[in-house]
DNA sequence: AGTATGACTCATC
DNA sequence: AGATGAGCCATAC
């Protein structure tokens, strides 16, 4: 059948399903909140898949995508700090409000809490 | 099939 | 809080 071919010569990670979700995640985040890759993964109904979230963001070329607002489950920024990435990233986040001191934000997002899969800095 | 490599996480110290 | 080591997942060789 025609469709049968058609999936082997489907572009794999952007028509994927999970992949989908987890965009969805991510640009639910509104201004000025983070969320760590495990979150972003169990929003999207993935649970133990921070590295796909990574990876994903890592690929991504949709330049509207809120990747600012995805951070390491400590609270910091994921690049190595002082790369053009991560002051970037430091930017963008400042100028949303949310406090960064020495690549981390303030408080750690709290993701096993149902009350709190969101929150806001200060 | 085995190994290396990440925008990761967690337990420990 | 910072450093370390072991898991984990997905891809690329």
């Amino acid at each position: 059948m025609l469709a049968r071919n058609m999936a082997r010569l489907d572009p794999p990670a952007a028509h994927d399903a999970p992949d989908q979700r987890i965009l969805a995640a991510i640009r639910a985040l509104p201004r000025g909140q983070v969320a760590s890759y495990g979150a972003i993964a169990r929003r999207a109904g993935l649970p133990g898949r921070a590295r796909r979230v990574a990876r994903l963001l890592a690929r991504s070329e949709d330049p509207g995508l809120p990747w600012h607002r995805v951070l390491r489950a400590d609270g910091r920024i994921a690049f190595p700090p002082g790369s053009d990435a991560f002051r970037e990233q430091c930017r963008r986040l400042q100028a949303e409000g949310v406090q960064v001191v020495r690549g981390r934000v303030r408080l750690p997002p709290a993701e096993d809490d149902l009350d709190a899969v969101l929150w806001r800095p200060r």
